[in-house]
DNA sequence: GCATATTTGTCCGTATGTATA
DNA sequence: CTATACATACGGACAAATATG
């Protein structure tokens, strides 16, 4: 048996409020955004409703939950597999989030003081975390930096869209040798272009975030490239 | 024979291959957009189980599906209906969408010849049906036009997130008093967005399209407020 | 407010089809 | 080619929630 059935089998005891297809998705969308599923793992529907102790039918509907999120894909008759994301799918990740987030920060101008700070909080979010060392939280802090710029479009569709593409990219990191300490570097930037978006240098902020793609895409894609030819 | 016919045969049928779930979720997609089956309705797992002949846990599947793709809402230990778009969704819809297809516009300037014909295409399309009289295909074809928009992004989960909202969308064009003709005036506009694309005119293009969503997200909202108060 | 009927939520057993060693 | 394992789909069961009279 596989070591992340252990672990799943310890959550067993949340299992007990709201909808249980809900509450196995959540544990199991922990599993792979932590990477202790690890991206090509076939998830048994037999095994993991052993260990969560749910019927197949639950299990079914928990897997559906997390197939549209694009962190399972569904192969006819086959099952279930941790997604494995693509070089493809990370350059079309981050186009699109090169679309998505370049909108939202020409939607600064309409923002609210509110929604600037949140940026803010996150930029200092993560200088607190990094001042502790503490670089998962930094990895996190990260996340919410981008999640407060989806803000500054007042759409909540488009936070979705952003939370979903964010969760993705998740997939991907777990390749990096030290997944979370990647996100260090782009401190600096994230101050920069909290800093530009208050002044209301949008055109400016513009350009900073362009930067920032370019380089995170290419260190992403470069870690990926060893892994298979 | 070759090797590569027996692959080639076993992918042709593989491509046909659907799960009885997804084939149920089609037909009722269908019903759907096309405002046989109208927002609000509710629908019961025995009658159209019977209807469709599929067991319970199968027409559950497809009823998650749909609730994913927001066409269908479900109500803990209450069933599942045709989703009902409040003004708040259509607002936020076009907010989404003034964010997104202008951002599509924007990349226009990379596009590749073939990316601006489909819009152009597109626009002939509705062109053609309206000559026609063919209200229903007007409407198709103004559809095709904004995915063509959303093409020039050049990046798939771009377009998937705009067939989304799209469809979406349709859900709220049958409290038109006539659903399809309600896209007839945007024929003209969209050959003068399609002309400023092909000519390079970017920001006039980004201009135009500002325009016609004012209007359209008007026409839309005053067509819902008499519906409820 | 109460009792009843209906419907959903969850789980199980099983028959059939499909993929893979 | 066979055997095994697994997914698909069905129908039945019962508890729990909801709607109805």
């Amino acid at each position: 048996m596989e070591d992340w059935l252990d672990g799943l089998a310890t959550r067993r005891a949340d299992v007990g409020r709201s909808s249980t297809a809900e509450r196995v998705a959540e544990i199991l969308r922990e599993h792979i955004t932590e990477g202790r599923l690890l991206p090509g793992t076939r998830l048994s529907e037999e095994d993991i409703g052993a260990a969560l102790r749910v019927s197949r039918n639950t299990l079914r509907e928990a897997f559906r939950l997390l197939t549209h999120e694009r962190l399972l894909v569904h192969e006819f008759n086959r099952g279930v597999f941790v997604r494995t994301l693509s070089a493809d799918d990370v350059r079309d990740l981050y186009r699109f989030r090169r679309l998505l987030e370049s909108a939202a920060v020409r939607a600064a101008v309409d923002a609210t003081p509110a929604e600037l700070a949140a940026v803010r909080e996150s930029v200092e979010e993560g200088e607190r975390a990094a001042a502790a060392g503490d670089w998962y939280a930094v990895g996190t802090a990260n996340m919410h930096f981008h999640q407060a710029l989806a803000g500054l479009s007042r759409s909540p569709r488009f936070e979705d869209t952003m939370r979903q593409v964010l969760a993705e990219l998740r997939l991907v990191f777990h390749v990096m040798a030290d997944p979370w300490a990647f996100h260090e570097p782009y401190l600096q930037r994230n101050r920069e272009l909290s800093d530009l978006l208050a002044e209301g240098r949008v055109a400016a902020a513009e350009e900073t975030l362009s930067h920032y793609f370019d380089v995170a895409e290419k260190q992403l894609l470069d870690a990926m490239t060893p892994v298979r030819t």
